[in-house]
DNA sequence: AGTGTATCCTGCAGGC
DNA sequence: TGCCTGCAGGATACAC
C-alpha cells in the first residue's frame, strides 16, 4: 500500500512524536512480522534511545542510540501510530502486531491488517547491505534523467515493472507508477529499453512531480493508508489514471483503460500513452 | 533476464 | 442474509 510519499509523510510526523524516546519493552501480539524471535528482537532494542527518523524508498527507519537502526516495511496495510497513552477502546488500533512502550508511558504501534509488512532490528552493516541494494531515491539529485535512461536501456522489462522493482529505483508502487506514465505519456507496457532519451526526461520529471505532489497532500487513501496522527491522505482526489477504469482522461476525455501486467492493475489512457511512439494525434 | 504463478494475510465489494 | 469470486497500496520464491 505505501509508496514512498505516504512512507515521507508518516516519517514526518513521527518526527514530532518518537524521537527523543527510550524503548521500554516491546510486544509482538504478531511476530510474524519480525524477521527474528520476538525475544532477540527485544533484546536488539530494548532500552534505546530513538535518535532520528528517515525515510529510503517506502521504508521507515528509526535510527536507535548506538547505531542500530529499526526498519518498518509497511507492506499493503502498514501504519506507524504514536500515541501519549495506552491506546483503549474506540480508536484504538485494530490490528495490532508490534507494540513498542516507552520510558514516557507513550506508545507506538505497528497496526497492519493484512501482515505484508515486516519490522526489523539491524546493525548498521546489515543495513548499508540491504542500502545497496537498492535504487537511486527519485527526489534526490543524483536521479539524472541520463542516468534513468541509461538503465532503461538495459532492460527489456515492461517500464511499469521496471518502475516498481526497488532495486532500480526507489519508493515508486503501483499508484505512482501508472500516474507518472500517465503524465510523461509512455504506455505501461511498452519495454524499458524502447524509452527514448526524451522520454527518460518526461519521465524523469513526472516521477518526482508525482510523487512530491502527493507528498504536499500527505499521500494517497484508498482504504486503509492512515498516516502518524491517524488521518488519510488527500491525494487520492487528484489521481489521473490509478483506479479510474472507464472514466475519462483528464487531459483528453478517452476511456482510462486497465490491464495486467505481471499479475497486477496498470491503468493508462489509450489517447495520451500510445502502444508505440509517433501515433500521437489531436 | 524476464514472466507467470503462488505465497504470505485479511477484508471488502459485487454478483447471484 | 449468505456464499462465492475477485481484487487490493508489497515483496519474494519458484519453475520455465
Amino acid at each position: 500500500m505505501p509508496e514512498l510519499p505516504e512512507a515521507e509523510t508518516i516519517v514526518r510526523g513521527l518526527r514530532r512524536s518518537v524521537v527523543g524516546e527510550r524503548i521500554r519493552r516491546v510486544e509482538t501480539p504478531h511476530p510474524d512480522v519480525l524477521r527474528t524471535s520476538p525475544r532477540s528482537f527485544g533484546a536488539r532494542v530494548r532500552g534505546r534511545r530513538i535518535e532520528g527518523v528517515g525515510r529510503r524508498g517506502k521504508n521507515v527507519l528509526l535510527r536507535l542510540e548506538g547505531g542500530r537502526i529499526i526498519a518498518v516495511n509497511l507492506g499493503m496495510t502498514g501504519a506507524l501510530l504514536p500515541f501519549l497513552r495506552p491506546p483503549r477502546g474506540p480508536g484504538s488500533p485494530t490490528h495490532p502486531a508490534v507494540v513498542f512502550r516507552f520510558d514516557s508511558g507513550a506508545v507506538l504501534v505497528f497496526d497492519d491488517q493484512r501482515r505484508f509488512g515486516t519490522v526489523e532490528a539491524l546493525d548498521a552493516a546489515q543495513w548499508e547491505e540491504r542500502h545497496t541494494r537498492m535504487g537511486p531515491e527519485p527526489l534526490e539529485e543524483d536521479f539524472t534523467a541520463e542516468a534513468l535512461h541509461r538503465a532503461l536501456r538495459r532492460s527489456v522489462s515492461p517500464i511499469r515493472s521496471w518502475l516498481l522493482d526497488q532495486r532500480r529505483i526507489a519508493g515508486v508502487g503501483n499508484i505512482y507508477a501508472s500516474e507518472a506514465l500517465h503524465l510523461a505519456g509512455i504506455h505501461p507496457a511498452r519495454r524499458a529499453r524502447t524509452v527514448t532519451a526524451g522520454e527518460a526526461r518526461l519521465l524523469r520529471e513526472a516521477i518526482r512531480d508525482v510523487l512530491q505532489a502527493a507528498i504536499d497532500f500527505g499521500g494517497t487513501t484508498i482504504r486503509d493508508y492512515r498516516n502518524a496522527d491517524g488521518q488519510a491522505g488527500e491525494y487520492g482526489r487528484r489521481l489521473h489514471v490509478y483506479g479510474r477504469e472507464d472514466e475519462p482522461c483528464m487531459a483528453c476525455g478517452a476511456g482510462i483503460r486497465r490491464t495486467v501486467i505481471s499479475n497486477r492493475s496498470a491503468y493508462f489512457c489509450p489517447s495520451c500513452q500510445p502502444r508505440r511512439g509517433g501515433a500521437r494525434r489531436r
